[in-house]
RNA sequence: GCCUGGGUAGUUCAGUGGUAGAACGCUUCCAUGGUAAGGAAGAGGUCGAGGGUCCAAUUCCCUCCCCAGGCUCCA
């Protein structure tokens, strides 16, 4: 039910049979390998399966060549995968040793359904198997095709973590070996692309354990391309209308218990701390003090809405098992805004957060995400405020504007509403195609009356506004995670921390060098002369690592023609240009904010 | 927090029960070069922290910290 369509995604690839079938196989060679081990489930996933055990003692990947090996065996055996209906007796019977199935069984018998199983060999061969399954394989283990298994990992048995922790492996599984070569090797060169990697060759940010954990530390190089994407977003959001905030990163704890966050958010809050008789907390959220703003006069419908943005740095706290580079941090700061409005303005305005998003995104580069639907899990109504009829408006409200949008094509996330109200989430994927939320626009109908927000309308009454928040970019941490990622490093012209690399062949052409440089910073233009005593290879080469969209290479020909020669950082190489031409095109890509570099 | 694997120079990594090595980077010197690494010398390490076993621990054992991949959770 949660996530329908990634997981229709998935049964609808036509490598499902392989993978299910590959999982019967690994699932038969732990447990022969394994004493003891149970099978427990395990489903194909994007690009494979994992399969769950429970077992006392210990698998790990060193295991990994003997259970391959066994795999292979029983793939040689050429063994029939045959489907047949079973009886609860006799499911009962054979799964008396292991309660996760049995517990499975109980489940469809509890709802009525016919179970299945597949039988996999016979029972008087070498390998026979059989398991509570309801289907899609191939015919026989002889054409399951290639495999292999990837790493180990606990997973907690219906995935919470009260419940006895199983072992999990996953595995990657394609028709051919060539394939899953190919495979292979894309998770290689994903690797080479991980943020945390680029930072370090960059110099863009790092942790220190002495700071503590999951508290980025901004270099230069990191802090400018970080401040760039922040300043044009904020000037963005003033652009169309909404009013400069700033706010504190504590307050008194009275607020917080006023908000709901200590009943519903204070698991993700730190510890309070006494300043005199009062206790305060880090701010996880910034949305009251936004409220406060609103609030510290009367409002007329004129002003509506009203729109608050503030770069504001919050605190949550995460475990530090969850900690992920800058994806997945305890201090982060939100592009963060909130819009007051009436109800009649509800739509337009989640229309028009909509459309910023998409500009904001696209600006940057973006065009492949995901966009979800966050509803609330009914069956877990005490982890939200409100009624159901304000929360069945607010969800019919925002699908209303997904459709309106064009995006047909979102995903339903069942419980992953916020305390106060449904927000649309987008997404985007990181080198490794784990996908991360940036973007969300929420609606609230509950902050508002918790925090008496009043405005007059235009015959004098006092009416409740409603209130969207909304964050862009979402964090600037995880947001630059992502982008990192998503450019290699290679930011567009208008980020960069230094823009041109100038490249004088030898020590007699700095002079021309620092003419040049000169010129450029008239425009603007961010410039470095690479004067060390290195050969002009190797400049271009630290160059190209630094990812310096321009480099001009000087010697005794540009001077000569009163020009450059530029080389990209795409290894292109222009030419000699006139130095005129070639500031201007320059300058041109920086105020466009262009993608391109010429 | 839980499961598995890790932690050796600024970085990437090799190595050993007798307190360490390479490459790149850094500093200095020599070379002045035409589109991804010119040469030489030098500096740089409490081998994650603490405890234990041992004549001797970076190496073996225990505890803790941190990192990676998962689970749970999330911007």
């Amino acid at each position: 039910m949660k996530k329908q369509k990634v997981i229709d995604k998935i049964k609808d690839n036509p490598l499902y049979p392989l993978r299910h079938s590959t999982e019967h196989v690994m699932h038969m060679a732990v447990e022969s390998l394994f004493p003891g081990a149970k099978k427990v489930m395990g489903p194909p996933i994007e690009n494979g399966f994992y399969g769950d055990f429970d077992y006392e003692g210990k698998i790990t990947e060193e295991d990994f060549p003997k259970i391959e090996e066994r795999m292979r065996d029983i793939v040689e055996a050429n063994l029939p995968i045959l489907m047949r209906d079973a009886g609860f007796k006799e499911l009962k019977e054979i799964f008396k040793d292991n309660p996760f199935k049995l517990e499975m069984i109980g489940e469809i018998e509890k709802d009525g359904g016919n179970p299945t199983v597949c039988e996999i060999g016979n029972k008087e061969g070498r390998y026979y198997d059989i398991d509570l399954c309801a289907g899609n394989h191939t015919g026989r283990t002889s054409s399951i095709g290639a495999f292999k298994l990837l790493s180990v990992a606990g997973a907690y048995w219906h995935g919470d973590e009260k419940n006895k922790m199983l072992t999990r492996i996953y595995a990657t599984v394609f028709e051919t070996q060539e394939e899953l070569d190919e495979y292979l090797e894309m998770i290689e060169k994903a690797k080479e692309r991980d943020h945390r990697n680029i930072a370090k060759e960059m110099e863009l940010f790092f942790m220190d354990d002495e700071v503590g954990q999951g508290l980025p530390l901004w270099m230069p190089n990191g802090a400018f391309v970080r401040h760039k994407a922040m300043e044009f977003a904020f000037n963005t959001y003033l652009e169309r209308g909404y009013l400069p905030v700033t706010t504190p990163h504590i307050a008194s704890e009275a607020l917080w218990s006023h908000s709901g966050h200590l009943d519903f958010y204070k698991d993700a809050m730190y510890n309070s701390f006494g300043i005199e008789d009062e206790q305060y907390r880090l701010k996880p959220m910034n949305c009251p003090m936004h409220i406060k703003i609103y609030n510290h006069r009367p409002r007329s419908y004129k002003e509506l809405p009203f729109r608050t943005a503030e770069m504001g740095t919050v605190y949550r706290y995460e475990k530090s098992g969850v900690l992920q580079g800058l994806t997945r941090v305890r201090g982060f700061t939100q592009d963060d805004g909130h819009i007051m409005c009436t109800e009649e303005q509800l739509h337009d305005e989640l229309m028009e957060a909509m459309d910023l998003t998409m500009f904001v995104l696209k600006t940057f580069g973006f065009d492949d995400f995901e966009v979800n639907l966050s509803v609330r899990d009914p069956e877990n109504k005490e982890k939200y405020i409100g009624g159901d009829k304000d929360w069945d408006k607010a969800e019919e409200g925002l699908k209303l504007v997904l459709k309106n949008f064009g995006f047909e094509d979102y995903i339903t996330d069942v419980g992953g509403a916020v305390f106060y109200g449904p927000k649309i989430d987008i997404k985007v994927s990181d080198a490794i195609g784990r996908k991360w939320q940036l973007s969300t626009i929420q609606v609230d109908f509950n902050l508002p009356s918790k925090f008496n927000m009043t405005y007059i309308d235009n015959s004098g009454d006092q009416k409740t506004p409603f209130m969207i928040h909304r964050a862009l970019l979402g964090s600037l941490e995880r947001f630059m995670g992502v982008y990192i990622e998503h450019t290699n490093g290679a930011f567009p012209v208008w980020m960069c921390p230094l823009q041109v690399q100038i490249i004088p062949i030898g020590d007699k052409h700095i002079e021309y060098a620092q003419k040049v440089s000169e010129k450029l910073k008239e425009k603007n233009i961010r410039v470095k002369i690479d004067d060390r005593s290195e050969t002009m290879q190797a400049k271009i080469r630290d160059a190209q690592m630094q990812k310096i969209p321009y480099m001009f290479i000087i010697g005794d020909k540009e001077i000569e023609n009163n020009g450059v020669s530029v080389r990209l950082r795409t290894e292109e190489n222009l030419g000699l240009k006139p130095l005129d031409e070639v500031i201007e095109k320059i300058e041109k890509m920086y105020l466009t904010k262009s993608l391109n570099l010429w």
